[in-house]
DNA sequence: ATTATCTATAGATCTATAGATAATGC
DNA sequence: ATTATCTATAGATCTATAGATAATGC
């Protein structure tokens, strides 16, 4: 991924006319994304993105043909994305938990993937913006919560997961996951990595949010044998994971930040 | 609070000079507050306010300066009314897990009470906009942080809550409390009431919460008698919570939304 | 011929200011 | 005199379009 030969910034003015090296459609999704996800629909412009993308305004016009078209082009990805792990998670064979537990390591490795995509997708949740209250967002979205749903409702009936309201646990679940990686400016002073995105920062999240996604259900803890109560070796989960159980002076949290904006 | 004789549309049109009932200071910080939690900073236009206000563009800037600072307004109030309640939670007296407890309920009924307040917040913490990551805002942000790390752990140290990283977890915790309320677009259609926001949805909630912040955290469940749980009168806090177990059928579940928007 | 860029600009909208108007409170 | 509203508008910015320019691919 992210091919180095494709590295152009706006140094390079670009001249008019077909260039040698016409941006790739994934390339300015990507970019744009990243717009969207600091400032929101709203809060962006299209020379925000046209300055991020190294061309000119007008140019983005001639690959979306509104703002809203090139918005919903990068929330579709993600989306349709997200949603297919969770569906996936619902058909897939073997024991409940491990399912659960799955299904948390691979949105957890999206997210730290896709550094853009849980701002986007909680801001377009709070937005209540035009792609998931839109007809197509909207059947997507809708389609996912119900798959969630159905899964916890499946844990309540096998007695894996404490008997619960399903939808307010799918919501509980949803923020856990997106929140984390919705904030870095935050976050980032939260982990001993120097970014929540950085590898080792996502191998030690994969494993806090198996534990929190079985916690929060009601469900027993991972390794340990004791059902209701961890008190032992809590367990790094993945074996690699290292969850070092880190110093208790609070670490950095902020303080790093200098004013980015004001 | 919202006294009835101070109910306002735009049917009165307001001729020039001092109104006999001008707009009260608090009654514009809500308007102004709903208008950016559905659109966010970037998104809520002065014109958006005025009109949800009921007098003239112009006439917001009388009250304050330019549109950041009025969006600051907006914010400081929410900010520090929540993050009163965490500090208080720190230094409170009492048994460790029925200050948690406490702390979720007075979150909620906050959050439940305020409705534009959850989605103002989270908007704002991905936005990282100009509140949270001003210095006021930062510091204030910084500091409950900090109170809830700190409380989480004190649990930690007293065994109450399962040794994991408080980081994680306080942000996560975060996520549980806001994201149901800042998006009743898609929660409304969760719930057995009307709203979200309705006394007995708010009142359902707080026993969600509680439960799944003891969840999450790793904490023996409130009622039932488990191993190290408190057995005893944990009482409903307020007496009247009533976490009816919900008919088995998932409920609603969105359909009953058409298109708002498209 | 098609595709991808550019410059230039039309027209809408947005923040903020200037200055008039009228009620309130001293 | 102070306060709270209004009308009108300046100046910036924003979305989108028109039309020129040049590389690619048939």
């Amino acid at each position: 991924m992210s091919p180095p030969s494709a590295r152009r910034s706006s140094s390079e003015p670009r001249r008019p006319g077909r260039p040698k090296n016409p941006i790739e459609r994934s390339e300015l999704l990507r970019r744009a994304g990243e717009v969207f996800a600091g400032g929101g629909f709203g809060g962006s412009s299209m020379s925000d993105i046209a300055e991020a993308v190294g061309i000119r305004k007008a140019s983005i016009f001639h690959h979306y043909p509104s703002k809203e078209a090139l918005y919903l082009a990068v929330l579709t990805e993600i989306t349709a994305d997200l949603g297919g792990l969770v569906t996936d998670a619902g058909v897939r064979e073997g024991d409940f938990l491990d399912r659960i537990d799955r299904l948390g390591e691979l949105v957890t490795d999206y997210l730290g993937r896709h550094p853009r995509a849980a701002a986007l997708l909680l801001r377009e949740l709070v937005d209540g913006g035009p792609f998931l209250f839109g007809t197509q967002g909207r059947a997507m979205l809708d389609l996912t919560l119900a798959a969630i749903i159905a899964l916890i409702e499946e844990g309540i009936a096998e007695g894996l997961v404490a008997e619960q309201d399903p939808g307010h646990l799918a919501i509980s679940i949803v923020g856990i996951h997106l929140l984390w990686f919705a904030i870095p400016r935050l976050t980032d002073g939260l982990t001993l990595s120097a970014t929540i995105f950085d590898g080792a920062a996502i191998e030690e999240r994969r494993a806090w949010i198996v534990a929190q996604v079985r916690g929060v259900i009601g469900a027993p803890p991972k390794r340990a044998g004791a059902p209701p109560a961890p008190r032992k070796a809590r367990a790094g989960a993945k074996g690699k994971a290292k969850p070092k159980a880190r110093p208790k002076g609070k670490a950095k949290k902020g303080a790093k930040k200098g004013a980015k904006k004001g």
